[in-house]
DNA sequence: CACAGACTAGACCAAACGGTCTATTCAGGA
DNA sequence: TCCTGAATAGACCGTTTGGTCTAGTCTGTG
């Protein structure tokens, strides 16, 4: 099997999930991808016939995966759903304190910031969206909720809005409020 | 008073608020808002010269405006908190369908797509943050809630991360399913 | 050792980017 | 009427964009 390749497809996705994290899709150029990973335009274009898009769509797919599995985590100790909750919202705070802010929430930057006329990216995109509800709604049941696949949308829909307020504002404040405000729903539901 | 002049002026505006918030903030070219309004470039030069940044600045105020004003007529009937969050809710809904979902939530795109070390623009949008926040919890204890900026930040952020869920999935059905959610909160604080 | 395919390397391209600059048109006051 | 500054008009510039293409270099296998 290859070695060498893989490690440069791999690197360039997490390269590109990235930048795309802290300067969104479009400011993010190809140029800037692979100067990250340090990395001649030949590799890029081996790997991902398809260009820009095509890497978009396996960085998608990479996120998709993290976010699939550090909701499958939650779900093994049986935590309620309010702690899950809470934690979603205190852990995602640390982190961007963590990273100064420059990462942010990427299915959100992209489904606003990609063209409606793309369509399989569009797709993907939704597609992400319902794995990640599909996941969390599963942690959550096991966590004891009621509601867990409404509780699941608006979990991760105030996230996200939290998300880019918190970068904007450069304070988690907003962040734990509101990571409050659910738990205080999760406890109910 | 120059007559044409403003009038090209708050063109270039709307045009910036629409395209931004259709494709955001790095894909819309000065040419793409120009041929939008028909214009030419010196016009915009003329009446921005800080360019497209200068621009920029002057949507979010206007955006910052409308907002405001949005809120402040929720406060004028003194409807129930609970009614106005859902309302939030339908009202951005049947907006998002109205225009097939080409629009968006501009604050949370620019948010994540404004780079940190624009310090100016970021500045801006945290203080757009800050003023809507004030407007919408004034409008939410005038509707009889508990924890109205709290409730505010909190509902804000939903709106904005079902806004762009909606999109991907070009549905509305997430951003109903929350709103209701957040209705729920709103009724008991 | 040799060879085939995976992989790296970077020069090169047309198009689009934000921005500058000069020329021209237009409206209102003296 | 003439003049002045606001406003329009668009050619033009250097840079950067995503993408192509041709060489060359590894590496595992016969």
């Amino acid at each position: 099997m290859t070695r060498q390749g893989d490690e440069t497809r791999t690197r360039l996705i997490r390269a590109a999930v990235t930048l795309f994290q802290t300067q969104g899709y479009h400011a993010t150029g190809v140029a800037a991808i692979l100067s990250h990973v340090g990395v001649p335009k030949g590799s890029l274009y081996h790997h991902f016939p398809g260009g820009k898009k095509e890497l978009t769509l396996a960085a998608i797919d990479w996120l998709c995966d993290e976010m699939a599995g550090r909701f499958r985590r939650a779900t093994e100790g049986s935590i309620p759903a309010e702690k899950q909750v809470l934690r979603l919202f205190t852990d995602t705070a640390a982190w961007l304190e963590a990273n100064d802010y420059s990462q942010g929430a990427l299915l959100a930057l992209l489904a606003q910031e990609v063209d409606q006329t793309e369509t399989e990216l569009r797709i993907r995109i939704a597609q992400a969206y319902r794995d990640a509800t599909v996941q969390l709604s599963a942690a959550l049941t096991a966590g004891g909720a009621e509601q867990p696949e409404d509780l699941a949308i608006t979990v991760m829909s105030a996230l996200d809005g939290a998300v880019a307020r918190a970068r904007a504002q450069r304070t988690t404040a907003g962040l734990h409020r509101c990571g409050e405000m659910m738990a205080a729903i999760a406890r109910q539901s």
